[in-house]
RNA sequence: GGUCCCGUAGUUCAAUUGGAUAGAAUAUCAGAUUCCGGUUCUGAGGGUUGGGGGUUCGAGUCCCUCCGGGAUCACCA
């Protein structure tokens, strides 16, 4: 039977319970006992705090810890000796004990993960408007939200990727403005645009017009208010507006060719970026959804009408504002759409979970979405979560559109490939590659470090974003993984070159030495460091995790020979613990979506 | 103004969710190394965790208060 560090510590607790209990007559709770690895600086493996039994032992934190740790090594084989430190109880494990658990890693396909109790998720990432190509905060959205759903996965959920098209609404109607009167037919095709980029000039295009004309108006006396909303572009946009409402079949075949530019466009990025989806929805679909739910919420009380004929929800009694729900000529409005989308989400796949992946500023919105969701009485509003990740800003500060600073999704990946490549030729280390493979490595590479640098940062605080240091070879970066990761492939090759087998198992008998014996410890967190990532919903604790793992293997690696060693028991042992970090680097890496390269 | 989030080495991020002397990377400095001032290795310095108070065996983490930064508060999406 697979035997994990999980299984050994909620062993440990156990003991640790009925040493108490036996002892002194009495124990705390179980999520009383705290382990922990133990510091480098002291002895031991595995650390307890002793400082919640001193109240039933009534004895000083040492001699409490002293009887505790008497009491384990009495009666656990797997312990062999203990020191107490300031109320700190240093547990030594039997170093035979680590031998078993590698051969059971090596033998274990799963790695060892831990299936939880399996939900059904539903996550949303992405959500583009269909006015402008994707951004640097798009790409960390869709990071988040693809890696989120391999985690899940990986503890055993089932989960449904989920991606909702804005592609109605006065914005689109911009761009089309402005493609109509000065586009002259302009196509990707003639243009040789990408299709998002085609169409996002469009809008830059009307607003740039739209100021200048406002800019006029106000000149000559306006109101500057009253400027921006009388000027002839917007009204006429907003006549667009309505006409694509009444289904007039000219603009909806405008809007349609367009939106397949845009949508041809995204799926360009989506793939260079390596994320997908199980089901796209499209906001022109799904838009008039939530005036049913409205309208139900109005029969059941728990919105009001107002004399002008809006709705509104008042939840001022919960520490928020009243907010309206439907517009007094009867429309909907966003939150409308989003009470309209949840309830088909459930209807579609019955979720247990449904997590958002949506910035920030939407922090207020999606209160207001859950607590108007709650009080409709759906039951399955208690398992929505707002996954609300932090802005990304550049060493100069923060993006602004209006000043041309925001940090385009397509450029910034060409940007990362070609970096990769321009050092990868100064340490000359695509030597006697063909170039169709060089390309293929350096996109890995160059991707590799745009997906580390990103999501090694909890997703919840704002972060900040330096190309130049995330495609470092070194230091906490991607490429350094992924070329510890070739370089171990790299290790297992020339071993099959030399007839050097790779071990099925380390024999029962070979102790590990200490660096070896801490390798093995700090693989076997890896099982607890995944549990926790899904459950936090942070996929940086994974990134975390494999960089203290690749630093810790590095420095084995660095102070003892692998194939080079001289006893057959011992070589066993340290091909084996290569090949676990091996995989555990490649699982990791699965999770995090990116990718690792044959050969650096 | 109301509500919410954030503040950790010069910089970018950690800190096992309340645990031991707050750690890495990067930058800087000092040695070593070579064809080189850019490579590699070794080492060092760098912190009152924004300030103050409180809770307790123990606080970067929890509570209060002030300071600073951000988001949001549309019949926009």
């Amino acid at each position: 039977m697979h035997e994990n560090n999980l299984a050994l510590e909620e062993k440990i607790t156990g003991m640790i319970l009925e040493a108490s209990g036996s002892l002194y007559g009495n124990a705390p709770d179980a999520d009383q006992v705290q382990l922990q690895q133990t510091r480098r600086e002291f002895e031991g493996d595995i650390t307890a705090v002793v400082f919640p039994f001193i109240r039933y032992s009534k004895k000083t934190p040492e001699q409490t810890g002293n009887d505790i740790g008497r009491y384990l090594v009495d009666h656990m084989p797997e312990i062999k000796s203990f020191n107490t430190i300031k109320g700190f109880l240093n547990l030594k494990i039997d170093p035979l004990y680590w031998t078993r658990y590698l051969n059971s890693l090596l033998n274990d396909p799963s790695f060892g993960l831990v299936k939880a109790d399996p939900k059904v998720y539903v996550v949303e990432y992405s959500s583009p408007n269909t006015n402008k190509p994707l951004h640097l905060g798009h790409i960390r959205n869709n990071l988040i939200g693809f890696s989120l759903s391999r985690i899940l996965e990986a503890t055993g959920h089932k989960v449904h990727r989920v991606n909702i098209v804005n592609d109605r609404g006065i914005h689109i109607c911009k761009s089309m403005l402005a493609w109509m009167k000065w586009g002259n037919g302009a196509t990707p095709g003639t243009t040789g645009k990408k299709g998002d980029h085609l169409v996002g000039d469009y809008y830059v295009l009307f607003e740039q017009e739209y100021r200048k004309e406002a800019d006029r108006l106000v000149q000559q006396g306006m109101d500057p208010d009253e400027a921006r909303r009388s000027a002839p572009l917007i009204e006429e946009a907003q006549e667009l507006l309505r006409r694509w409402e009444a289904h007039d079949s000219d603009t909806w075949k405008t809007w349609q060719m367009m939106n397949q530019w845009v949508d041809e466009g995204f799926n360009e990025t989506y793939r260079a970026l390596g994320v997908s989806f199980d089901k796209i929805y499209y906001e022109s679909e799904t838009y008039t959804h939530g005036k049913a739910i409205v309208m139900e919420g109005l029969d059941k009380g728990v919105f009001a009408r107002h004399d002008d004929g809006s709705v509104w929800v008042d939840l001022t009694a919960e520490g928020l504002d009243e907010k309206v729900l439907l517009r007094s000529d009867g429309t909907s409005v966003y939150i409308t759409q989003d009470l309209g989308t949840a309830h088909l989400r459930y209807e579609d796949f019955h979720f247990d979970r449904h997590v958002y992946v949506v910035g920030n500023e939407q922090n207020y919105h999606f209160q207001v979405l859950f607590k108007v969701l709650a009080r409709m009485g759906f039951p399955w509003a208690q398992g929505l979560y707002h996954l609300s990740y932090g802005m990304v800003e550049l060493p100069e500060g923060k993006m602004k559109s209006r000043e041309g600073t925001v940090v385009d999704a397509d450029d910034l990946i060409s940007e990362m490939i070609d970096t990769a490549t321009g050092m990868s030729k100064e340490l000359g280390k695509l030597d006697g590659l063909e170039t169709s493979e060089i390309e293929r490595i350096m996109r890995i590479i160059g991707l590799g470090a745009l997906k580390y640098f990103i999501l090694k940062v909890d997703p919840r605080k704002n972060m900040t974003f330096d190309p130049k240091e995330s495609i470092d070879f070194n230091g906490n970066t991607g490429p350094f993984i992924q070329y510890t990761y070739a370089r171990i492939q790299s290790l297992l090759r020339n071993a099959a070159e030399r007839k050097i087998p790779v071990p099925h198992g380390v024999p029962g008998h070979v102790i590990p030495n200490s660096k070896e014996q801490s390798l093995i410890r700090r693989l076997s967190m890896y099982a607890t460091a995944v549990s926790e990532a899904a459950e936090e919903y942070n996929p940086a604790l994974i990134a975390n995790y494999v960089y203290e793992l690749v630093k810790e293997y590095n420095q084995f690696y660095h102070d003892f020979p692998v194939l080079g060693e001289p006893d057959p028991a011992t070589r066993e042992l340290r091909i084996a613990l290569s090949v676990c970090t091996g995989k555990v680097i490649r699982s990791a890496m699965y999770l995090l979506g990116i990718e690792l390269p044959p050969r650096m």
